[in-house]
DNA sequence: TGGTAATAGTTGAAAATGTAACTAACAACC
DNA sequence: GGTTGTTAGTTACATTTTCAACTATTACCA
């Protein structure tokens, strides 16, 4: 198994960003997934209404790059758990409003406590300067 | 839908590698899969096998970090289409060779030669400096 | 006003993925 | 040499994801 061709797979960006995207979020993965038995696009749809308080099911699509039919399926199971509420808009009943519940909110804050301490974790990798770049750098890859 | 919490996700490294990751393989993946039918699993074997020229299920896994389930169907498709042929090894038949046949070749050839078109565009998204240290961090996040 | 188009969100079927159990071949040890 | 353990790879089943079609509500415009 010795390289042939000279075309080099670990300088492909999106392979690059896939593999490290992957092994850099197993470990919080099992945080999620193992003890609270969440799915990826749940602990986003948590986070983001954690952040943004209250918001449709089409801003948290917007702002999290999802596709609608994953956020509402995020948000089913959100609601089963009772860690959200939806309130249809008054004005426009086609859209509604989401919110975190206490015990919703809960969850997020001891998420929240893991996903930086993983961060802290995963940044000892890096030197000041290449997490400053980093950051950067994947913002401006972000923008479609 | 104003921000509440103090926590940005645009810092968390896990979410913010993941949305790089998926919004910087889209358009390769109109490629892939809209002009040649492809999974993500497989593109990757197929550039595998490409660089390598020879090797076993196994090393692919271990090289690409997936899973042996995900790369034994992957090999099964790419079979299928006559992309490759497997081999068993004679002194120990667990084993089987994998290598590309012409035709796989030949489309691994083009993909390869959009796969380096498109890294050329996310890069022009970069400075010079944000390449290097970029390809530097994500390959140092890598490691498990 | 009525009719068509657009929008938010849901649902069902098909495709893909993950997990665990399985087969087949070899290794190692007594 | 036979029993037990490992390893490479496949398969079956449950879970997720995707895609397209659907409902319900509002917007647009003659």
């Amino acid at each position: 198994m010795t390289q042939k061709d000279d075309f080099d797979l670990r300088e492909f960006l999106p392979y690059l960003l896939n593999q490290a995207a992957e092994i850099s979020s197993q470990s919080f993965q099992r945080i999620y997934k193992g003890r609270y038995g969440m799915l990826r696009a749940e602990w986003r749809v948590l986070f983001h209404l954690a952040i943004f308080e209250r918001m449709t099911a089409k801003d948290i699509c917007e702002k999290a790059i999802m596709h609608k039919t994953k956020v509402s399926r995020a948000v089913q199971r959100l609601e089963q758990r009772r860690y959200l509420q939806r309130k249809p808009d008054e004005k426009d009943r086609r859209h509604e409003w989401l919110t975190l519940t206490l015990q919703g909110r809960a969850v997020y804050e001891e998420l929240r406590a893991h996903a930086q301490q993983h961060d802290q974790v995963l940044m000892q990798k890096l030197s000041t300067e290449e997490i400053t770049v980093l950051r950067r750098a994947l913002n401006a890859l972000s923008q479609p």
